[in-house]
RNA sequence: GUGGCCGUAGCUCAAUGGUAGAGUCCCGGAUUGUGAUUCCGGUUGUUGUGGGUUCGAGUCCCAUCGGUCACCCCA
């Protein structure tokens, strides 16, 4: 054991009875999107590392200690597993000049990688599916963003996320506030723990979330961002606030709320469950008017988010409502003297007429066969034997109801077959 | 990156420092070619790995790897 290759640490195999939950998630997610008028797109995994260390920021956690990077020496570029998806997409929208035509709503899915240490609900491979909106600056696209992800959750069959909403203004309130908060934080530099202190200059806004007692104090009187809004982005937040109450959609408004990646600004917004432990974001995004122009190409407004497919997937779980996996409508038990040839003509015919069936392969004895048949879920077992294949017959038992068991004719077999399944199955 | 807990059969777990077990699963059988119930029988292992203490280690000690949860941060 100790020889064979495992997976790579905090990358999971989704495994067969896993996987029937995963892609009925993943169809009502979809389907969702493409109601709500968003149109897929799907980038590269791997992108120059340059583009998130501009659009997520140098001093985020993500670029200083969290991006699988390498050097491709056959080419001599600096690459990167992307760590998240918005800054892919802007990148496409500008290279293809997605909103030459007027804005654009796009939606994608697929795995993102982070070298953090794994725990419940964080993994260095994770799924997200993400939304984003290109070139609309009112409030009005931020919360069909909201509202839609509201709407999804008891589509999922999930209750109890709530949501957590914030303002960040724009990044020259930001700075003001900014200068302001590290002016009064090293003023008060003495009652600062060492965590706040090396937070003070790298994202002083993150000093806010400290949890030591003496730390909550100080930031207790620190300057609020709030005070620094100006009229545009006060107007933004009540907009936005207004559509949200219009829509019955419940929030809860948290200053703290600040989000690891540089790029946001005004609307920023978490959904969060209480019954996934630590990492309690379902869902998390806001706006992020200067990406565009940060990435190199023509101002334009930006807002999205992304959820992360296996925390849902947890809840899903956890709600006891996983579908069924689907059961094949007949399984084809054969022995005998030419039997595998009219058991798999059978099994091919049957598939091409639109049912699921099982072939038995491996041979094995009518019972070991029975039993495998059975095993399988099957509504019917086929059965084919020297009796049959002599009759031209096939034997139809079936599994899951009555037990009966009859024979039915090889020419009509097909019409018999999904009438004796029609039948059994209502 | 730091810390707590845990590594025994495919899975879930037992085994006062003294011969490694149970349930489940899987396979075979209970008179001819019939499942799910029942009965009988059978295979499961370098006890994560490497050292050490001991007459003797699954058990104690050290290291290492892996898992898990938490911190940090986030999806």
């Amino acid at each position: 054991m100790s020889a064979a290759l495992q997976a790579i640490r905090g990358m999971n195999d989704v495994l067969p009875d896993d996987m029937a939950l995963w892609r009925s998630f993943g169809a009502i997610v979809e389907a969702w999107l493409e109601r709500c008028g968003y149109r897929a797109i799907r980038m590269p995994l791997v992108e120059n590392t340059a583009l998130f260390r501009r659009a997520i920021g140098e001093a985020t956690d993500i670029v200083e200690k969290e991006m699988y990077s390498w050097r491709d020496e056959l080419n001599a570029e600096e690459l990167t597993l992307r760590p998240e998806g918005t800054a892919s997409c802007v990148r496409a929208a500008i290279e293809h000049s997605l909103i030459y035509d007027g804005p654009k709503r796009l939606w994608y899915g697929g795995p993102m990688y982070r070298h953090e240490r794994p725990q419940k609900g964080r993994y260095r491979e994770f799924y997200q599916y993400g939304a984003e909106a290109f070139g609309y600056a009112g409030p009005d696209v931020d919360a069909e963003l909201i509202v839609m992800c509201a709407r999804l959750w008891p589509e999922l069959g999930l209750q109890g996320i709530r949501l957590e909403l914030n303002t960040i203004g724009s990044a020259e309130e930001r700075a003001r506030h900014r200068t302001d908060l590290v002016k009064y934080l090293e003023a008060n530099e003495a009652k600062l723990d060492a965590d706040a202190k090396r937070r003070l200059h790298t994202n002083p806004l993150r000093v806010l979330d400290s949890k030591t007692p003496m730390v909550q104090e100080v930031v207790a009187k620190a300057p609020l961002l709030m005070a620094y809004l100006g009229a545009d982005s006060l107007a933004h937040f009540e907009g936005l606030k207004k559509l949200l109450s219009a829509a019955g959609v419940e929030f809860t408004l948290n200053a703290r709320l600040v989000r690891g990646l540089d790029y946001y600004n005004l609307t920023v917004f978490e959904w969060i469950s209480d019954a996934l432990g630590a990492q309690g974001t379902v869902c998390g995004g806001g706006r992020y008017d200067g990406l565009f122009a940060q990435l190199g190409g023509k101002s334009t407004p930006g807002v999205g988010f992304a959820m992360g497919c296996e925390r849902l997937v947890a809840l899903m779980k956890d709600s006891g409502k996983a579908p069924a996996a689907r059961k094949p409508d007949a399984y084809v038990v054969h022995q005998g003297e030419g039997a595998l040839e009219v058991a798999f003509t059978l099994a091919d015919a049957l598939r091409s007429a639109g049912h699921a069936v099982v072939l038995n392969a491996g041979g094995g004895s009518f019972k070991s066969q029975m039993k495998k048949a059975d095993a399988s879920g099957a509504t019917l077992a086929l059965i084919v034997g020297e009796d049959e294949v002599r009759a031209g017959e096939i034997s139809v038992k079936a599994l899951r109801s009555t037990g009966e068991q009859r024979r039915i004719g090889r020419q009509s077999m097909i019409e018999e077959f999904a009438a004796t399944l029609q039948r059994i199955k209502a």
